[in-house]
DNA sequence: AATGAATGAGCATTCATTCAT
DNA sequence: TATGAATGAATGCTCATTCAT
């Protein structure tokens, strides 16, 4: 664990290769189904190379299950940048959070894979991050309490059904895969959970 | 690879036995790491009458998928009879799958192992169940849609979305353990819902 | 891989098979440098049964361990049956082990990988095996000093050093080969001993 | 591979530094068990310096062990010095054996890991040894038979065996911990193998 | 039909050794 | 000279599947 010569370029080039190939593979194949040599190889480094970087398989896991977590965040909070109105708010990160996962459907997989192999043995790490997220959604929900938008509903719980329609959606999509993408189905299930949420006279 | 005869009595109950804990197992240990003799040992067989009655750990699995599947559906439909309002009938229905989840977190797991391991790869049975009760409940959404308590939505569609939301609920409440069980969380859920696909004027 | 017909022999020819291959395999690898493959290869069987019938690669290794020191306390009880003086018990129980380690050179080296890889860790055996060894001599010796041969010193650490002695030339032999062979040093050995702890006027 | 130049100052006290704790880390955990990585860590050096420094494990593992045998040797000499007599010159030498092994436990560890690992295969450092060692001791003997103290016996006979006592004692005392300690045994040995090889007479 | 002993492919992980810096 | 990042060969152990009894 000694600091790296070249502090970012050779290290953190490694490192990512690693990481993006763990992710495609790990997508394919599954946790337990992944043979890290075949990530190794696919990256381009030793088999050794990885268990320096990661440890080992569960935590190179784990690094690619945060690594695709950071994305949606980052990808859902630069989606509500300068929009104003809270329920506009929610419908844009609903809306990145799909076409996110409609783009990358490996990390639905990835999703998929953390859930069925680690349940609640570390949930921590979600638990934060969900935390975290809930807090910053929070905000914008009770703004739209306070504006007569919303009603006045269980901020915390509603948020968490949201989160529930957007990862039930994004799982649920492959099974109606002839008919409306991703994207479609999850903005049509935003558009009822906003209707679902609204306080009557709004639009 | 020898077809197993039509199950007689006691082929039956070795059958169910078998099938019982493997529901245990593979919900525990996941598909992966549910080492079959396990579930000969705990259901008192050889594990070669495992693999007579099965085939393979795959199909063992689908079978109890199957299983699952079967009772989450009589479940549903049990609770919708001897309930005239469509809107009523599908509360009743979601209820059920969420009590029946709420009981049996093992099917929870089951499902999003199934999910996990085969995504795409074994979907039939799961769109043939899909459709199948898909179109059981579209007469339900279309008779409300006709008696005008629910909005002219597509009705596919947004059974697909019900079926996200619950199945995204089932597998999410273990991330919010210490506020609302899964049923009280799908309770709020299913109202969101239902508030976003009725009709205006609607209580 | 022809299975034998006799029932019983089956099995047991196996777990010799094995162990005969292992003593010779851990004898010229050690315990760390034995790949178990080896020993299944040799012995004709699959490695995972090795692993049915001895758990894992320790377990073996105790299990040859164990033989060994049956068959060197077997040689040694042997070769005193029949001698009625004490002091001619003893020197053919020496006789007996130093006999068996020339003609089992590996025997030596197996004594020596034990000591060497558990140390302490896994004495109960021995030092089970050493208790009734030591009780079985201790009789002979005290019949000695009974009668008058051997001069009343203390029984049990004077057998400790006997085994020493015996176990010490074992090892040691090697680094003399071009001269007397341990059989040869062991006599010698013996009889310094015996002198050593018989009373002034014996011959 | 290339050879160290000639230790100066600050080599000597890396190589030394390096040598300390190998002993140690060979005797904790064997030759095999031990990672390189350890003895780098913490004799605070890099671990491409101890192959500098040594070539590969093996040597290191050889210097280690050639490093006891200086320091047995040199107490056992040491020990004899300024005493007359010669079979307490013995008694000394043997005592000097059993205390520093005694006060070291570690180095019998390192004896058995060196038997164990490398048998017959790097004699020539032992043979050596030994050799020069004997050289020493058989004056000694050959000054008792003269002055009519020992028995006439084969010298390097006797002394391989009060090797072999002395270490088959050090191997063995662990076996008997609750009881005598290393010292304690090898000196009763000691006596027992003197009263063997001396003339009647003598008391 | 039922069994469970036997099998061996498969895989995570370690660590001695090298070599670019 | 010293270093430690990179490597990949090596190996213990598991477990799905088969098949002789």
């Amino acid at each position: 664990m000694t600091t790296p010569t070249t502090p970012k370029s050779s290290n953190t080039s490694r490192r990512e290769a690693i990481l993006d190939e763990a992710i495609e593979v790990f997508a394919r194949e599954g946790f337990r189904g992944t043979d890290v040599q075949v990530i190794a190889d696919r990256a381009g480094v030793g088999k050794g190379t990885i268990y320096r970087y990661f440890g080992n398989k569960e935590d190179l896991f784990y690094a690619v299950s945060m690594e695709i977590t950071r994305r949606k965040e980052a990808a859902m909070l630069e989606a509500m940048e300068g929009i104003a109105k809270p329920k506009e708010k929610l419908r844009a990160a609903a809306r990145a959070f799909a076409e996110l996962f409609q783009n990358h459907p490996d990390y639905v997989e990835l999703f998929v894979q953390d859930r069925a192999e680690f349940r609640g043995r570390v949930p921590e790490r979600h638990r934060e991050y969900l935390d975290q997220l809930l807090n910053r959604f929070s905000e914008v929900v009770q703004a739209g309490i306070d504006a007569g938008e919303i009603r006045p509903i269980d901020v915390r719980e509603s948020l968490l059904i949201l989160s529930s329609i957007l990862h039930g959606v994004a799982i649920h999509a492959c099974y109606d895969l002839h008919k409306s993408s991703l994207s479609e189905m999850s903005e049509t299930a935003v558009d009822i959970f906003m209707r679902g949420i609204q306080t009557e006279k709004t639009a």
